[in-house]
DNA sequence: CAAACTGTTTGGGTAGTTATATAACAGTTG
DNA sequence: CAACTGTTATATAACTACCCAAACAGTTTG
C-alpha cells in the first residue's frame, strides 16, 4: 500500500497523506503519469474521511506535485520525478548541519524562513 | 534594531521574533556570547506581550542557538556561528530545487519529512 | 542587603486547525 | 447511460495555536 496513516500519531492526518505519496515519489514506486488511487479508495481502506484524503491531495497539486481532474483522479507531474534527486540533497545538507550541531528544526525553520521571502 | 515584526502578517508574531534572530546570526550580526534584548525591551519596543517574545526565545533554546537562565538574558551558542554556512548552504538547495521547477513548499515538506523521521 | 533587572510559572480567552459527516454537483470514462 | 472521478456546500465537535495577564523566583548591580 503506497499509502498508510498511524491515527495515534500526533502528526495531522492529511500531512501523512501527503508525506507518503512524496515519499513513494522520491523512492521511485510511483512515476510521473501515474494516478494515484481514487480518494475515496484511499478514505476507505484508511478509515479516514474523504475529505482528509483529499485535503492531502490538494496540497499535493498546490505543490505542483500532481494534476487534479474530476473523472480522472490525481495524476503525478513531471516535477516529481525530480524529487529524488533533491530528497537526496536534502539528506546530504541534514547530515551537514548534524555535524555542525544543528538541529534539523533549525535547518526547518531556515529553509521555511527563505520559502516565505519568495 | 535586530528584531522587527510586522502586525499585519499572518506569519506568527513569535516566529517573526525567532525569525529575525537567525537572520541576525546568519549575517553575523550577533554572534555567539552575544545577549540577546531582554524579552520586556523587546515586547515594549515592539508592542507585543512579554510571553510572545518569550515564546520565541524558548523555540531558539530548544533549536540549541541559546542559552537562557533568569536575571541574566537570552545568550547565543556557538551552534549560532555556522548558521551563516548553512544559510547558503540552504539557498544554493532552494535554487537548484526552483531549477527542477520543485517549489519551496515542497522543499520544506521534505525537509519537515526527513527531520521527523529521526 | 535591596533594588532592579532577568526568565519562569500558572492560568485563561479567542481564533484557527483538524477531522468528521452528509449531500448534492459536475466532468470523464467505459 | 452507468459508474467512476474530484468539487463544492454545510454543519459540527474536538483540539491546538496564539496571545495576553499577573504573580513568582533566580541574578546582577549599586
Amino acid at each position: 500500500m503506497l499509502i498508510r496513516v498511524d491515527h495515534s500519531s500526533d502528526e495531522p492526518l492529511f500531512a501523512q497523506v501527503a508525506a507518503s505519496v512524496r515519499a513513494g515519489a522520491a523512492a521511485g514506486r510511483i512515476r510521473p503519469g501515474d494516478r494515484l488511487p481514487s480518494a475515496r479508495d484511499v478514505a476507505a481502506a484508511l478509515d479516514v474521511n474523504l475529505h482528509t484524503v483529499l485535503r492531502a491531495y490538494q496540497d499535493l497539486r498546490d505543490e505542483g506535485l500532481v494534476t487534479m481532474r474530476r473523472g480522472r483522479g490525481a495524476v503525478l507531474t513531471d516535477a516529481a520525478s525530480h524529487l529524488q534527486q533533491i530528497h537526496r540533497d536534502v539528506l546530504d545538507l541534514v547530515d551537514r548541519a548534524r555535524v555542525l550541531g544543528l538541529s534539523t528544526d533549525t535547518l526547518a525553520s531556515i529553509v521555511k524562513e527563505i520559502s516565505d521571502d519568495r
